[in-house]
RNA sequence: GUGAGUAUAGCUCAAUUGGUCAGAGCACCGGGUUGUGGUCCCGGGGGUUGAGGGUUCAAGUCCCUCUACUCACCCCA
């Protein structure tokens, strides 16, 4: 081929191609969380990537909004690579009125244009399970359980989920006399307070807010951890900020309940960013891997249907970045070899065996064993032997000159070296009997 | 987006103060064994040293720009 007309091939930034052992390291990841899913009576659906813009805009934030992939289509409409998987449920909802309540669950990419990082991708697998037309707390205890015992079944017991609920948030700030206005930029900072600690948070909050003592008295607070019954002692909280914590108070109940409780913790400090939260949040992190972040987030969107319909649709739901989590079993040594070898291979050791080789490959995935015949019939033996040897197949049928002038093949078991002459029309039977 | 660092064969890494420095191991291919693997021995292919400029008699080695990656901040799955 010409030089200049040669392709340089490379791949955008944050994007990644998935080679066998990890992709099928993904595969045995998301199988398992969708086990345990069905196993919660959630249904799956899909989605496109591609909506019109409009239906996905407004909805994250003025950050998020910024983060989409937004484009013309040929068409001239404006469209966007979907950024998550609740806002396309929302529009779902509103569309198809599925009978409440509605539990699906949804494995697929979304874009973010970030800049990427250490589990931080502009293309990811998001795997989100919801309850849609349900209240408080059944709904978003089932979804904060049916998480933790996914991640279970994928193998990962380190990590916690910290909840909080936003009403609850905001009501005390309020009651520390924060205004709503200021409200957001104390958020971020209380969200910092785990990195920064807590000197560095109350001199952000005081230069937004003015006040040192009232930040130094909101982020001791905070940073004390106190448990929900706590809370309440500590704040005097007006009425809606009562609601939320009784509201966030039944939640983690009936995650205990469900046997959760080692799992869960209540934690002020957890805002998260998404604008559509209405109620409880939550956010997951691996104890001793912080670094990918959250791998489990999520809370109750209970505004967000309605932009969509004329009537209010509460809802609940949780993401999990699976990305990370393979990313992170694979860090901590936790993947198992997910290689699915051929078992048997079929050696021609010329042109002239191949057809007889094809002819065996058939009875042989007749027995049931997975098979493939071997493309290089012109290389040696020796070579041919080497590759399956590699590949770890159980079994080689070995086809030469010999073989196929008597009606034979050689049947060599890889495993011990052993190796015997098989009469053709008794492959099928020698094979079955020793698969069960 | 901001700051710092890294960038040599498919992979992991070498190469004195700029001067045979373009190498090793693994991997791959071939031979030793004219029809038999996982050991051993021998040999081989493969890199315009991330890209593009500049300094110099001479640059992988110094300078600039770009790109990618890593770490921190930010944000989150």
């Amino acid at each position: 081929m010409n030089k200049q007309t040669q392709i340089k091939p490379r791949l955008l930034k944050g994007f990644r191609d998935y080679m066998p052992p990890e992709l099928l390291a993904r595969r045995s990841v998301i199988e398992r969380a969708a086990r345990v899913f069905e196993s919660f009576g959630f249904q799956p659906i899909d989605t496109p990537a591609l909506e019109y813009s409009d239906v996905l805009t407004g909805k994250y934030g003025e950050e998020g909004d910024k983060l989409l992939y937004r484009f013309r289509d040929n068409g001239d409409r404006d469209v966007s690579l979907r950024y998550d998987l609740t806002v396309p449920l929302a529009r779902v909802v509103a569309m198809h009125r599925p009978v409440m309540p509605f539990k699906r669950y949804q494995v697929a990419p979304v874009w973010r244009a970030e800049k990427p990082a250490k589990g931080r991708f502009r293309e990811f697998l998001q795997f989100d399970i919801d309850v849609v037309g349900a209240a408080p707390p059944v709904a978003d205890a089932e979804v904060v359980i049916a998480g933790i015992s996914a991640l279970r079944a994928i193998g990962i017991e380190d990590f916690k989920v910290r909840l909080n609920h936003r009403g609850l948030l905001n009501a005390v700030l309020r009651s520390f006399g924060v205004s709503d206005t200021l409200q957001e930029d104390v958020i971020r900072s209380l969200d910092k307070l785990e990195k920064a600690g807590v000197d560095a948070v109350t001199e952000m909050i005081a230069k937004t807010t003015g006040s040192v003592t009232q930040a130094g008295e909101l982020t001791r607070m905070v940073a004390g951890m106190p448990g929900t019954a706590e809370l309440s002692q500590l704040v005097k909280l007006d009425a809606d900020g009562q609601d939320s914590l009784d509201e966030l108070q039944g939640v983690m109940g009936l995650c205990r309940a469900a046997g959760m409780g080692d799992y869960i913790r209540f934690d002020l400090s957890i805002a998260r960013g998404l604008d559509y939260y209405t109620g409880v949040v939550f956010e997951t992190q691996l104890l001793s891997m912080p670094r990918f972040g959250s791998v489990m987030s999520g809370g109750r969107y209970d505004g967000l249907i309605g932009m969509f319909m004329g009537e209010m649709v509460p809802a609940v739901g949780i993401s999990i970045g699976i990305d990370r989590l393979v990313n992170a079993l694979e860090e901590a040594g936790l993947l198992k070899s997910h290689d699915i070898p051929v078992e048997v291979e079929v050696l021609a050791m010329g042109k002239d065996m191949l057809e007889p080789a094809f002819a065996v490959a058939t009875i042989v995935r007749d027995a049931g064993y997975s098979c493939e015949i071997y493309t290089g019939f012109h290389r040696k033996l020796k070579a041919q032997l080497s590759f399956s040897a590699k590949k770890g197949v159980k079994f080689c049928v070995i086809l030469g000159p010999d073989e196929v002038s008597q009606g034979n093949v050689v049947l060599r078991d890889m495993i011990n070296g052993s190796q015997q002459v098989v009469r053709l029309d008794m492959l099928g039977r020698v094979l079955g009997g020793g698969n069960g």
